[in-house]
RNA sequence: GGCGGUGUAGCUCAGGUGGCUAGAGCGACGGUCUCAUAAUCCGUAGGUCGUUGGUUCGAGUCCAACCGCCGCCA
């Protein structure tokens, strides 16, 4: 009986390019989306890009492109990533898409129908990093990120999510599994249980964005038009309601940690104010770090995909991903562990395995899979492998419906630990070399049972790994391995007398060399390409960058020089000097020479510290573009936090001249 | 500060409702086979189970306090 199964990955922030992080998100997702099609289900997956907001006008604005344009092509780099991760989805959704808006204007009208919208005024800080009102003083950081905050007064729509405290309870505590794991459930419950704002949804302060239904002076607020691509990739709100008559409610929001509250409280209350069906669950996965090693600086140290893809393939990462990791924690991430995880577990093991087996089949049967005639050639020992076999299928399937990804893994390994046990103990090589019928049985007995383990495993191993299992399958003879069953998948099921394929490595093992490729690769890629940083986004599950900081020393060691004192090109590179304009300049209390100012890097608003109060007064740099040091590690001074250094000329008895431009230069450009 | 979580071998982690000498994988070291991708297999490595007090015949396993780390508190 086929179910229907409805999986959505987070829409990612088109303000940063994709890497490792969005990767993990949505290769979790494509494992369970294909496990759940080898099981039968009629299957819906669903990813796609969030594409409006102020951060995206701006950093459209500093690439010197329309925000569609800009969108445009972030959101194809998406896809293309996607693509050489052979990642299966479904639909991909676009917020600045024509269906997407359409759906999000009609459940706009549903909530405003039924009551929950009302218009209010509000006066107060705004981060546009994290595009949320937030409750702190005129010029005080936000609570959020700590960034600078811009004062606005706008009035705007607000939704009335005070209302929905108590349904909110009743639902998590009606169904436990609605918030996975289960400390992301009691944040969600501690938080619901604090009482809950109105929230204010929608703004008229820019103009990228969905407009609202008879209003259109204001877009709405990000997150509920991000949300809402849930529903409207299926459907709702056009003429056609039959996919969201099919999938909705989906059965996983898979998310990132960080972006919980908007997923178990905002969304359901939405969705409740509209009188639409509740997604079934909302798995949050942690944040993948990235371990420090001393060749790494401290910052900007998100690794690409594309450069494990090119050094170990996808399959490599896939299942580096999901075993390495415990999912719903923080995991760590090095090229060194990746490495090791694949030489350790698919080289030497699940393809030596395959490699083993497989080429004494073709060996010494001719490449067909042979079975005892005799019934005196099975013992004990393979009935043993049977049964763990049988354990492993059964266990493999309850772990992996509860998102242990890891631990199923681990399990389906020991199977391939068992067998490589059981083929040494009965060394086929030396019954091979006798030809009494006894030993050609048990040869053949010991040679089945070793390859009809290895195709249970490789029949499990298929949604994490999809092209080197379709490779064992073919070698096992077997086809096409999308048409295999996962759901009645038991022992005994490969025939006698199948014609294997040709036998060749399929996890070639790595030397140490592949890590420093991977390096090189990522040095190369991060320096002389400026283009947009990849900052995290509030609306997409990027690691922000404290969060590899911990381990980041105080003394890191100085950029190497050249024995004459000179530095090479890449010493330079690593230095990111960018154009900034100053928006807010001011004196800092209890020093002489300090100047506080927020200045607009385009993709952002940073506060730095300058010691030019003597030279400048700070109304004469508002609106002046400067230059700064802007990947520089962040530093207090007077309590107060400076990202980046400006640049100028020190002039005899310290009097500094800001470095500028005779030509007009756009906000956020690189110097190289 | 409030709430929640967490601290077990070099690393990553298992260890429902307390009970034999605390486990696994990887790494390291020694050995073995030769079908296989210098792979496999075998053996070894001796961790006060964060600290200190309790409860108990008996506690990583329950309780309290403390220390460290993490998350949430729009």
């Amino acid at each position: 009986m086929a179910k229907n199964f409805y999986i959505t990955t987070p829409i990612y922030y088109v303000n940063a390019r994709p890497h490792i992080g969005h990767a993990y998100t949505t290769i979790a997702c494509d494992t369970i989306a294909r496990r759940q099609r080898l099981l039968g289900s009629d299957t819906y997956f669903l990813t796609g890009t969030d594409e409006h907001g102020q951060k995206i006008q701006r950093a459209a604005e500093a690439a010197g492109k329309s925000p569609q344009q800009f969108t445009d092509e972030v959101s194809a780099e998406f896809r293309a990533l996607w693509d050489r991760m052979r990642i299966t989805y479904d639909d991909y959704i676009r917020t600045t898409s024509d269906r997407h808006k359409r759906g999000v204007q009609e459940l706009w009208r549903r909530i405003r129908d039924n009551g929950h919208i009302y218009k209010g005024s509000y006066t107060g800080q705004y981060c546009v990093f994290d595009e949320l009102y937030v409750d702190v003083g005129p010029g005080q950081p936000c609570s959020e990120c700590g960034r600078p905050t811009e004062t606005v007064k706008e009035e705007n729509y607000f939704f009335k999510l005070s209302a929905f405290a108590e349904p909110l309870l009743q639902l998590y505590t009606s169904q436990p599994d609605f918030i996975r794991p289960e400390t992301r459930r009691n944040e969600v419950i501690a938080f619901v249980r604090s009482g809950l704002r109105d929230l204010s949804i929608s703004r008229s302060t820019f103009s990228w964005g969905i407009p609202v239904p008879d209003d259109p002076k204001h877009v709405v607020y990000v997150w509920l038009d991000a949300l809402a691509n849930y529903i409207t990739a299926l459907g709702y709100g056009s003429d056609d309601p039959s996919k969201f008559k099919n999938f909705w409610p989906a059965d996983v929001h898979m998310i990132g940690k960080e972006i919980v509250r908007f997923h178990c409280v905002y969304w359901p209350a939405f969705l409740m104010a509209a009188g639409l069906p509740l997604p079934k669950s909302i798995v949050a996965h942690g944040w993948l770090l990235f371990e420090e090693s001393k060749m790494s600086k401290s910052r900007g140290n998100i690794v690409r995909t594309e450069t494990i893809l090119d050094v170990l393939g996808a399959d490599a990462l896939r299942y580096f991903l999901l075993r390495e990791v415990v999912f719903g924690q923080d995991g760590s991430f090095s090229f060194d562990a990746l490495v090791q995880r694949y030489n350790s577990d698919l080289a030497n093991g699940l393809g030596n395995l395959a490699s083993r087996t497989l080429a004494m089949i073709t060996r010494y049967f001719k490449g067909e899979v042979p079975y005892p005639s005799n019934a005196a050639a099975h013992t004990g020992e393979e009935d043993l492998i049977a049964a763990l076999a049988k354990h492993t299928i059964n266990e493999f399937h309850e772990l992996f419906e509860q998102h242990q990804f890891s631990r199923a893994l681990e399990l389906a390994w020991a199977l391939v630990a068992a067998v490589d046990k059981y083929i040494v103990e009965n060394e086929p090589w030396a019954l091979a070399e006798k030809h009494d019928e006894h030993s050609r049985s048990r040869l053949a007995t010991v040679l089945y049972t070793s390859a009809e383990a290895l195709r249970i495993v490789t029949a499990l191993a298929h949604p994490v790994m999809p092209e080197a299992t379709a490779r064992i399958w073919i070698q096992l003879g077997l086809g096409e391995i999308a048409n295999a069953s996962l759901a009645d998948l038991r022992w005994g099921q490969l025939k006698l007398g199948t014609k294997l394929g040709k036998v060749e490595p399929v996890f070639p093992r790595a030397d140490k060399s592949a890590i420093e490729r991977m390096q090189m690769i990522e040095d190369q890629q991060r320096n002389p390409a400026g283009a947009t940083e990849a900052q995290p986004a509030t609306g997409t599950q990027a690691p922000p960058p404290s969060a590899s900081q911990g381990s980041a020393p105080l003394n890191k060691p100085a950029p190497a020089a050249t024995p004459d004192g000179k530095i090479t090109i890449d010493d330079f590179s690593k230095v990111e000097l960018r154009v900034a304009q100053v928006k807010v300049a001011e004196k800092v209390k209890g020093a002489d020479k300090l100047l506080r100012l927020e200045v607009d890097l385009g993709t952002e608003t940073r506060q730095i510290l300058a010691g030019i109060a003597e030279a400048y007064a700070p109304e004469t740099l508002v609106g002046r573009k400067i230059v700064i040091v802007a990947n520089l590690a962040p530093r207090k001074m007077r309590g107060l936090e400076s990202n980046g250094m400006l640049l100028a000329a020190s002039l005899e008895g310290g009097k500094p001249v800001l470095a500028a431009f005779l030509e007009e230069v756009p906000v956020g450009a690189r110097l190289k």
